[in-house]
DNA sequence: CATGCCCCCTGCACGC
DNA sequence: TGCGTGCAGGGGGCAT
């Protein structure tokens, strides 16, 4: 579910209701997801109010007032669901009007005016953490990262400097997050498609003997910006409504031109070929290998 | 340091 | 219907 458009509509449909609100209490189910939770993270958070939300790569930031900034990675199954006040003003829950199986919700956040965020997350890997702004870049999870693709900072130059003398693929150059933050295996074989670039070469090919950025580094710069913005502007408009069950699913994967599409015929009109799927870093490559060079 | 591999966990689609 | 297999949008940790 989450890369970096997920988390980006997560921010975007959070950020309006929940900015000021404050936290009146947190449910935790169980100990740990991925990870144990940190210590005191329920006192901790009591009685705080959010300041703002934000995002960098694949995590949700959700800063509260003092400084304090909850990290959230959503891993592969992570899902957070928000929750008007009940009408009765019961402090139950009301599981049938969540999406996914409660068994998997492990984290409630319960706000002032009765309204409560849920993560439900079947396969644990996402995690929760809890540091101060000043510590967060410096932060074992942050102080690697790569730029923000839709940053400024994002550029050919980078991308060519950070592939000089690599010779791993493209594609597990570009999934990783030192690299550029944000990028997971769906968008890295979108981007690569729009580029007409081979995930198989080496990412070394991004960069000439001159030490310049090649060509095609500069035409993947803008193959990864257009797909990650298209998939925001896709993500956002059915990810909109949190209530609703199936408002995660089949968003933008109408969308892909490679992803999930072995067998069939390559979209672009001027090419007859056929989607592949390989294996790379031990996940599955999708790709057109007769107009992807 | 760079790279490749295994693993965490549950659900689901598929073939028999 | 039931069961086994393989696979899934992430990324940490370890051996080489």
């Amino acid at each position: 579910m989450p890369e970096l458009p997920e988390v980006e509509t997560v921010k975007r449909a959070l950020e309006p209701a929940l900015t000021g609100a404050k936290i009146t209490s947190v449910q935790l189910r169980r100990k740990n997801l991925r990870f144990p939770f940190p210590k005191n993270f329920q006192r901790r958070l009591q009685g705080r109010r959010i300041a703002h939300i934000s995002r960098r790569a694949k995590y949700l930031l959700i800063t509260m007032t003092g400084g304090k900034v909850l990290v959230i990675h959503l891993g592969m199954s992570g899902r957070l669901t928000l929750s008007p006040p009940n009408k009765t003003g019961s402090k139950t829950k009301t599981h049938e009007t969540l999406p996914g199986d409660p068994r998997h919700d492990h984290v409630v956040f319960h706000f002032e005016q009765g309204a409560f965020l849920t993560y439900n997350d079947p396969r644990r890997f996402g995690f929760m953490d809890l540091v101060h702004t000043d510590e967060l870049s410096a932060h074992r999870l942050f102080h690697a990262l790569g730029p923000e693709p839709l940053g400024n900072s994002f550029n050919a130059r980078h991308l060519a400097r950070m592939a000089t003398g690599r010779k791993t693929d493209l594609k597990a150059f570009l999934l990783d997050q030192r690299t550029l933050a944000g990028l997971g295996n769906i968008y890295v074989c979108e981007a690569l498609y729009r580029a007409r670039l081979s995930p198989r070469r080496s990412a070394s090919t991004l960069v000439t003997k001159r030490n310049t950025p090649a060509k095609r580094t500069d035409v993947l710069v803008p193959a990864i910006r257009d797909v990650l913005n298209e998939a925001i502007v896709a993500g956002g408009s059915s990810l909109k409504d949190f209530k609703k069950p199936d408002g995660a699913l089949g968003y933008f994967q109408h969308a892909f031109d490679v992803y999930g599409r072995e067998g069939r015929k390559c979209r672009r009109d001027t090419c007859n070929g056929t989607v592949a799927r390989i294996t790379q870093a031990g996940r599955s490559t999708f790709y057109c290998p007769r107009c992807q060079r």
